[in-house]
DNA sequence: AAGGGAGTCAACCGCGGAGGT
DNA sequence: GACCTCCGCGGTTGACTCCCT
């Protein structure tokens, strides 16, 4: 392979950084339509200025229905710190032991938290152990280690038991949990779509839900308005399999065309729905939008200072009903 | 109130492996 | 076997928030 590597996409013509709502939904509702067959070919026939592995990677690890969301229960971290002492910085192979968590959720706990929590842990021990980031060299090893591991795990309930968590918007909180979960430690810097898309990845889908679901009683999200989005969401498609790239650029122009015109007003509307949809509004949306801090961490999360870049987002645009929702 | 350090985590980058031609 | 494409993995980065001074 002398000819080193060919870019696996045009770097320029990518967009780059946080995925926005808009196209988080684009991508939700293409592959809940077409699957991924084909991570390369996806974003162009999805209509994403995105390259291939960003889909990708924003599908594994964070719009995947099954994907799980929400703090490291104790028995997780005691396997992740079983399975690291075993397998080292296998991350995947970690993650296929923990259903719903992903590789790059579990190198993230395990480089800020239990990592840290382990040094610690040895440099303050008299006896300090023999944990080493390195996997062990035989198999017989993960026994020997049991004992060490189920000291490290001790530690680690308690000092889990003992942080005070930072304190995350409630309504983050709840949306973003699984609902089997513990509250979610510290509020991420993009929470904005983790939240939303949990919301529809985790409570809203349709498949996910025998009944009306009720999170710790704070938000009761009616299931039969989580069915109309979704079937609203079926509805929807611009990327019919016999889209020619023509008509796919003709549909961008059209979609810039219009959230040239529309796209703040349209945003904050297409916001209130999601509020309403969530319980966070009381009817009059504008109110409650400045008077409680969750609607306003809402704003602040979701970016909500519509930064309209030509031919970058495609905003969803809503008309006066949901029902007129395309993106 | 402001500033800086620490912590967190989503996303990017580059590499290697698998499979096809 | 050489070359190519695609996918998946692991390391790293950068943006953001929180907390302390």
């Amino acid at each position: 392979m002398g000819r080193g590597r060919a870019p696996c996409c045009d770097k320029t013509k990518v967009k780059k950084g946080p995925w926005s709502p808009a196209e988080d939904l684009r991508l939700m509702s293409f592959i809940q339509r077409h699957g991924h067959s084909n991570w390369r070919s996806l974003p162009k026939q999805a209509g994403l200025l995105r390259c291939g592995k960003s889909c990708r990677l924003r599908w594994i690890n964070y719009l995947r229905p099954d994907v799980k969301r929400g703090n490291f229960t104790p028995e997780e971290e005691e396997t992740i710190i079983k399975l690291h002492n075993s397998f080292g910085n296998k991350w995947s192979r970690i993650a296929s032991h923990l259903p719903g968590r992903t590789d790059n959720e579990i190198k993230n706990v395990w480089n800020t938290n239990l990592k840290k929590r382990l040094t610690r842990k040895t440099e303050a021990s008299d006896s300090p152990m023999e944990y080493s980031d390195s996997p062990s060299s035989s198999s017989s090893s993960i026994t020997s280690n049991e004992d060490r591991n189920m000291e490290m795990i001790d530690q680690t309930v308690q000092e889990s038991g003992a942080r005070k968590p930072n304190e995350k918007p409630e309504f983050l909180k709840v949306i973003s949990r699984h609902p089997s979960d513990e509250p979610k430690e510290t509020a991420s810097s993009d929470s904005s779509t983790s939240s939303y898309a949990s919301y529809f990845c985790n409570v809203a889908r349709p498949e996910d839900i025998k009944g009306p679901t009720t999170l710790e009683g704070k938000i009761e999200i009616p299931f039969e308005s989580d069915i109309d989005f979704w079937n609203l969401l079926d509805t929807l498609d611009p990327f019919q399999s016999t889209n020619t790239e023509q008509n796919e650029c003709e549909n961008s122009k059209a979609f810039n065309a219009v959230e040239k015109l529309d796209g703040e007003d349209e945003c904050r509307e297409w916001l209130r729905y999601l509020e309403n949809e969530l319980g966070l509004t009381g009817g009059n949306g504008s109110d409650n939008l400045q008077n409680t801090d969750h609607t306003t961490s809402l704003h602040q999360k979701m970016n909500f200072e519509p930064e309209i870049e030509p031919g970058m987002d495609y905003f969803p645009i809503w008309s006066s009903s949901p029902q007129n929702f395309c993106i």
